[in-house]
This record gives C-alpha cells, structure tokens and sequence, in this order.
RNA sequence: GGGCGCUUAGCUCAGCGGUUAGAGCGCUUGCUUCACACGCAAGAGGUCGGAGGUUCAAAUCCUCCAGCGCCCA
C-alpha cells in the first residue's frame, strides 16, 4: 500500500530512502493496521486481546532471527543463483505460491531462423519475441523425425546474427508449435535447466525493472511489452514471420500488484522444504491434524507431497531482515546480533544482507512465537497444541503448511489438532468480494445497520461443509435481524411474565408440568443435545438452522401461545419455571453464534448471580430424562389439530375474529387424550366450544370437516357453510387419497417388493394403505352426508 | 493437461437409498389477536442439469455428457 502511495506520487523507495520509507510504513501500520483487529472486535470475536502482537514487535522479531538461525545451521536454509519469479513493479523474487496464473489470450509468433548454411532453418513459435534477443540455441526432441537430420547443425538469429547451434534434448514438447523451440536460458525456467545441462551460455536481455538492457542493443532502455510490439514488426518486415495465431495460455502475474511476472535469474535464499515436510505429512495422515471439510486434507497431501523448496528471501526493506553478514574476506556469517569482527579474518564492519524474509516466514511462528516461544513459557506450556485454526482455504499452502511444519520442528507438536476451512464469501452474483472491484461487503457498515448478531447469524447459517463458496447479499442479513427481534420480543414477553417468579434453585424441571412444558422441555433437551454435536463437529449451518427453527417454529410460534392461558391460571409457576428455563438455556445454546443479544437476554432474566457473564456460563448440558416421547406425539396431534381446524377457516372464509365451536370425532381409545389437549385446541384455533364424540355417534350437519389421521375435525357453520366450496375440498382430498392409494397399492402388488424388501418397510405400506383405505371412506361419507 | 466443488421451488440453500422432496426470502389471500406488522394465520410454486446403468426402491449410489466456479501444472 505504501509503495502504491508514493508509485501515485511519482516516487519511489530509492527516492526517499531507507530510513524514511521505514517511516513511512510504521505511520502507515499505525493508522491502518489495526483495522482488521478492530472490525474483528466490532463482531463480537472473543480474541485473547492481551496477547495482540505484531511480527514485527522486538520480542516476536527475535523469534523469527531464531528460527532462521536454527534452521541455518541445520543446512535447511541455503543461497543460491536461479531463476524464480519476478516482479519487475516491486522488484523482488517471490515465491510460487505468490504467483497468481491468469487465463490470457496472447499471440504465437512462428518465427524461421534461417539456417547457417544457407538452407530453409528452422522455425520455431513463441509468444514472447522480445526474448529472442537472448537465444542462445535451438532445440528439439531427440527422437523427431522433422528434425534429426538437423541436430548439430546452426541456425542464425534474426536481427541479431548470432549462431544458434541445434541441440536435441527430451524436455521439448514435440506437440508445441512446430516441435522445434528456442533456448533461451536467461529467461525461462525452462530453457534454463536445458541450458545449464548443455553447457550453454546465459543471457540475459532485461534488466530488473523490465526494461530491456545493453544486450538488447537498439532496443535497449524500451520496456518489454513495447519491445515486443517493436520486434514482432521489425521480425515481419525482414520476413522472419511465418505466421501467427492466437493463443490462449496462463500467465503468471504478481498476487499483490498484477503486474505481469518474469523468470529472472537472481541470488536468493531458499528453505529447504523435504525434511520439514515429512513429518508434516506424518501429522495428517495420523489425523494428530484433521481438516474440516475433510477434503482439504487430501488437497493438503497432496501439496506436501510433492513440495518444492521455498524462496524465503525478497528485495523489499520492509521486514525481517535476513541476520546474515558478509565479509570483504568472502566469510559469510549468520548470527541473530550484528557480529563485532569477522570470526575468519578479524575484520569489522560487516555488512549485512540486504534482504528480507517472506512474510510468510515470520507468520509460520505465529503459533509459537505468540505463546513466547524460543522461551520455555508457561503459556507455551499450558496453550499449546491450540485446539482449532479457523482459516480460508486460500491459505493452505502458504500459511496452515508452515505453521505445522515450523510448529513440529521447532516445539516437536503441531500447532493445532483440528483446521476448519471456511466457505469463501462470495457477493451474490457469486464473484469474490475485492475492493478494487467494489464488489465488497463493509462488515462494520452492516453492523451499524443490522447488527454483529445477524451479520454472524447470516453468515454462520451458510457455513456448510458441502459447499466451498457461499453467496451472501445485505437482504440475509436483513433476514437474521428479523431473527433477533423475535428473540428480543419473546424475551420481552417472558420477562413481562416471570412478575414475582424466583428459580428454582434445582432447576425445577419436575413441578406440576403440563403437556406443552414437557413437550417444550422435551423438545428443548434435543436441542441441546443436537447444537452442541452439531458445533463439535463444525457444522455451523445445522447448528444455526437447528437453533433458528426451535425459537422460532416451536418456542415461539407454539409454546408461548400455550403459556398465555396458562399464565393466568393455576400453573403459572410451573410455567414460569418453563419459560425461564427454556429461554435462558436457549440464550446459551445461541451465544456463540449471537453473543450480543443472548447476553443481553440472559443478564435480563432472574439468574444466580455468582456467573457474572453468558461467556463464561456453564455450556447446558443434554438431560435425557427431559426428552418425553409420550409428549411430543401428543403435542404432534394437537398441533394436527389445530393446523387442520385454522385450514378449515381460512377455506371457508369464517372471519378470524368469529367464534366457532369444534367437534372432534374419533374413536373411543382416543378420548383421553383428545379430552387432555381440548382446552389447547380451543385457544389456538380461537373455538368457542370442542366438543368430543365417538366415531359411531351423529356427525354435525352443516359442517365442514378435515380428517387427521383417525380424527375428524368437524367445524359446524350452520347457515354459513358453503356446500359448494366444500364439496370441492372433499373432490380435493378424494383425488389426492386416491393418487396415493393407487402408488402404494402399485408398490404392495409388486411381488420383487413384497419378497426382497425388508419386512418393516412392507409392513410401514401396509399400515399406510389401510389409513388411506380408511380415509377413502370417511372422505366419502362425509359426500353422502353433505348431499343427504 | 490433472484435481476438487457445485447444478433441487423465482432467489439463497437443506436433504444424500425407503411415507406426500423441505426451510428462509420473494409471491398470493386474510388479519392493528393485549411479545413481535422486522409480525400472525392460511396458501400457490419443484418431471431434484441431461442421458444411461445398479436396485424391489434413486434427488440420494455408479458411468458418461453439459454448464458454472476454484485449485494445481
């Protein structure tokens, strides 16, 4: 960012200097640096703030001049001249995982180098011409059939003159163009192993800006893409072009800056990466590492497997400098302090290497440096291993692969026991978000509007392990602020009625329970028990889903409706007890994900007030004996019920604010149980009377009437009922118990069915047959009883 | 070129061998019902990308194809 100011000022780093460009920086890392820590607290992220440092603080400096140090002396980390990746804008080696390959649409250049002889040459494709200038052969498969009789032979280089000699090696790509390629060792990594190999000499045409340099002659000083235009035309009008066509190929470009990468030759520092690797790869393929989604994993290996040493060194002066220094006698010495005198020659004032290292380099200690490593620390010793890294899967290679390795080299223990790799956010459209292409979302902006708790909500709800993206738009967030307001309204209703409540102290969950509290308690446990081994197993999504659908759909849609009633009656405690209950324990199943208004909620309710804070409330824990089957099935009719009489309303136009009575008809092995939740049906479908008769008994005339299961829901309307209307809701359901009857009836009559199906999916046929026989019946009853 | 992921209601996604494929949003109808109109109630809407195959049974397993996206070379 910095050089990106002073590039828009006209400067550059040389301009200013060392010392004040580091200025600069530091003024720049005041300013900015701390904006993602801020938006991370901003979310409500439970960070270990007191330990917040920065790779560059002195103590976390030393750590990375220790690492190096160590992994020097062991041999790991070496010097050498290669080729690697360029960046001519910031004039720095980087290494392979920095390169961002680009589908490109470019030209391929069939270019003839006549032959020394004064025959036909040869021609060769290429899509960088300007590189011609550093040619120093032409190769082709030894095994070519095109080309063997001119192995040993000479071509000239067009505009240049010079003799290239025609050497076959087995790393030509036969199929490429025309088989045949140019050497050009000075610029391709390529070319580079085929020339050190054959003995070649290296050119080299560009210097480190991009610019072509002396060797380029006239074209020396024009940067390399109008070098290409100039040669391309000056190669067509010697007649040099054979022909040319478009081609699609990846280029490498710079992941921080875009500009277009070259192989350049250069002295650079590489980490040697075999011997860290293994045991790396041990880690995981032992699962002391495990990845979620487990799909990374193999990702993972696969990358390790095949691993190449890392080039850790970058001409940038921003950074950990590498604690190496030279000597005018050709000592080189690597020591964390500046060295006195030469250790071969006695000499001072050695001077240091001017690089620094990757960045990626200090943050491979984060685990260990952070806890205080190389110090045997107590916080070394009671934090690590950390139990879970949380990261985007971008960051893989580059970040997750170091800090295993460096943590099993450097404390002999991985750094972490399991990796969640969250799902990318993508805007809506499904592109990345990215600033430069104003397709990002401003979390604190959405805070500001929707707050933290449904922008986490929003996002958490998407967390799925079966997807690697996730689409995300301002509307769901939108969404999940609805969500909080329910909870806050529900609360507000729960508070409004716990008026003279205490808790019980043993958690009164066994007084004078109605159906609604065991099943709301009931249903609560599963709850429990679901969300906490849903979020052991990182599967966000279910966990929020699972939370979403109990407050909303069972809690708040049927339970606070059954408390109303029974507020003002006799129960009222064992109600309040169940509302407190409930709520509060929800409020800490929810904490993780909305952790605003869960404490909020929480702190608002009676509590004991030994636990200052949700965060650090005991996690509730699954209570089988809540779960009440008996319960839940009654709670099932009832809500049957209920859905079945407000259908009936709603088809038939009955006025919402209107009265009505209900008659239940069903058998007598049912009355029990119907008799228990009367009361209940009548409040939720706003009956006047429900009334309760046998299956053999008079049915109401003048009645409409929905059938659940055994149980015919009757709702007389008297001068009301429209008996067209309803006729056409019994042709309905007749078409649609038919239909069914008919697949069910299919599926019994198929005897590849009936013999190898196991025995209780038959028999679950069976049984659904005779329920839809039966209704079939009653269906048609309710016809002849209606026109009678 | 190799690998991975995705394709299910208008949109975003669950479901991944066995009742009539679900949710949220959007849509339709009715409702200021004393927690909530950022709400309540009732509804409409899907030949589960295509083609084969395995199976008594496929959205779900296998093969191929197409499209979208990502990673590696």
């Amino acid at each position: 960012m910095v050089e990106r100011d002073l590039a828009r000022e006209g400067l550059t780093r040389e301009d200013l200097g060392r010392e004040r460009f580091l200025e600069r920086v530091w003024r720049w890392k005041e300013q900015y640096g701390n904006i993602i820590a801020e938006q991370l607290k901003s979310m409500g992220c439970a960070c270990d703030w007191d330990r917040f440092v920065f790779t560059l603080d002195p103590h976390y400096y030393d750590a990375v001049m220790e690492a190096f140090i160590r992994l020097h002396n062991k041999g790991y980390i070496y010097r050498g001249t290669y080729m690697v990746n360029w960046c001519p804008r910031c004039r720095t080696g980087i290494s392979d995982l920095e390169v961002d390959h680009r589908e490109t649409d470019s030209t391929l250049f069939y270019l003839r180098y006549p032959g020394q002889d004064g025959g036909a040459g040869i021609v060769v494709a290429t899509q960088r011409p300007e590189t011609i200038l550093a040619d120093v052969a032409v190769a082709v498969h030894p095994d070519d059939e095109r080309y063997r009789h001119l192995i040993g032979q000479a071509v000239t280089l067009p505009l240049v003159g010079r003799r290239l000699p025609i050497i076959a090696d087995r790393r030509v790509q036969r199929e490429f163009g025309t088989g045949a390629v140019k050497v050009t060792p000075g610029h391709d990594p390529l070319d580079y192993e085929i020339g050190r190999d054959h003995g070649l000499e290296t050119l080299v045409a560009l210097d480190e800006h991009g610019r072509m340099n002396d060797l380029a002659g006239r074209y020396e000083g024009m940067d390399r893409f109008a070098c290409r235009a100039a040669i391309a035309e000056d190669l067509a009008q010697g007649g040099f072009v054979v022909r040319t066509e478009p081609y699609r190929t990846s280029i490498g470009h710079c992941d921080r800056c875009g500009t277009v990468l070259e192989p350049y030759i250069s002295e650079q520092w590489f980490c040697r990466m075999k011997e860290l690797a293994a045991p790396a790869i041990r880690a995981v393929e032992e699962g002391r590492v495990r990845f979620f989604p487990e799909r990374w994993q193999r990702i993972f290996l696969d990358w390790m497997a095949e691993i190449r040493d890392w080039c850790i060194s970058r001409q940038l002066w921003w950074g950990h400098r590498i604690p190496v220094w030279y000597c005018p006698c050709g000592e080189i010495v690597a020591s964390k302090t500046s060295p006195a005198a030469c250790p071969a020659c006695g000499a001072t004032g050695l001077r240091q290497d001017g690089d620094v290292l990757d960045t990626w380099f200090s943050s491979a200690l984060w685990p260990i440096a952070t806890l205080g490593w190389p110090e045997e620390t107590a916080d070394l010793a009671y934090f690590y291993p950390t139990a879970v890294l949380a990261t985007a899967r971008d960051i893989i290679f580059l970040w997750v692969a170091r800090m295993i390795m460096f943590g099993l080299e450097f404390r002999g223990d991985v750094p972490f026991r399991d990796v969640y790799i969250n799902p990318t956010v993508l805007n809506i459209e499904g592109r990345r978000m990215s600033k430069s292409l104003g397709t990002g979302i401003d979390p604190l902006a959405q805070i500001a509007r929707h707050g933290a708790d449904a922008l986490r909500f929003s996002l958490l709800l998407r967390c799925s392990q079966a997807q690697q993206d996730l689409r995300f738009s301002e509307k769901m967030v939108e969404d999940t602020r609805n969500f909080s307001n329910k909870i806050w309204n529900a609360a507000r209703f729960v508070r409004m009625n716990l008026a003279g409540f205490r808790p019980d102290p043993t958690g009164g969950w066994h007084g004078h329970l109605d159906l609604a509290d065991r099943w709301i308690r009931s249903r609560y446990a599963r709850t429990v028990r679901d969300v906490t081994a849903l979020l052991d197993a990182y599967e966000f999504d279910k966990a929020c889903r699972a939370l979403y659908d109990f407050v909303w759909s069972e809690f708040c849609d049927w339970y606070l409706e059954l408390a109303k009633p029974a507020l003002s009656g006799p129960r009222r405690a064992a109600v309040q007890q169940t509302l407190w209950g409930v709520l509060s324990g929800t409020m800490a199943l929810l904490h993780p994900v909305m952790p605003f208004i869960t404490e909020e909620v929480w702190q608002s309710l009676p509590r004991d007030h030994e636990t200052p804070s949700l965060m650090v409330a005991q996690w509730p824990g699954f209570d089988p004996s809540l779960v009440d089957e008996e319960a839940e099935e009654a709670m099932g009719l009832l809500m049957d019920l209920v859905r079945a009489g407000r259908g009936i309303r709603a088809d038939m136009h009955v006025p919402p604010g209107r009265r009505v009575d209900l008659v239940l008809v069903a058998p007598a092995s049912r009355h029990s149980r119907l008799d228990q939740i009367r009361p209940a049906i009548a409040h939720l479908v706003r009956a006047g009377r429900v009334e309760l008769r046998g299956s053999d008994g008079e049915k109401p005339s003048q009645a409409a009437a929905a059938l659940v299961g055994d149980v015919e829901v009757h709702i007389p309307l008297a001068g009301v009922i429209d008996l067209g209307r309803e006729m056409a809701r019994l042709e309905a359901e007749l078409a649609r118990v038919e239909t069914d009857l008919q697949r069910v009836r299919a599926k019994l009559n198929d005897r590849e069915f009936v013999s190898r199906a196991p025995s209780e999916v038959i028999e679950r046929e069976r049984e659904r047959e005779a329920a839809l026989e039966r209704r079939k019946q009653t269906v048609y009853r309710r016809k002849r009883e209606l026109t009678a």
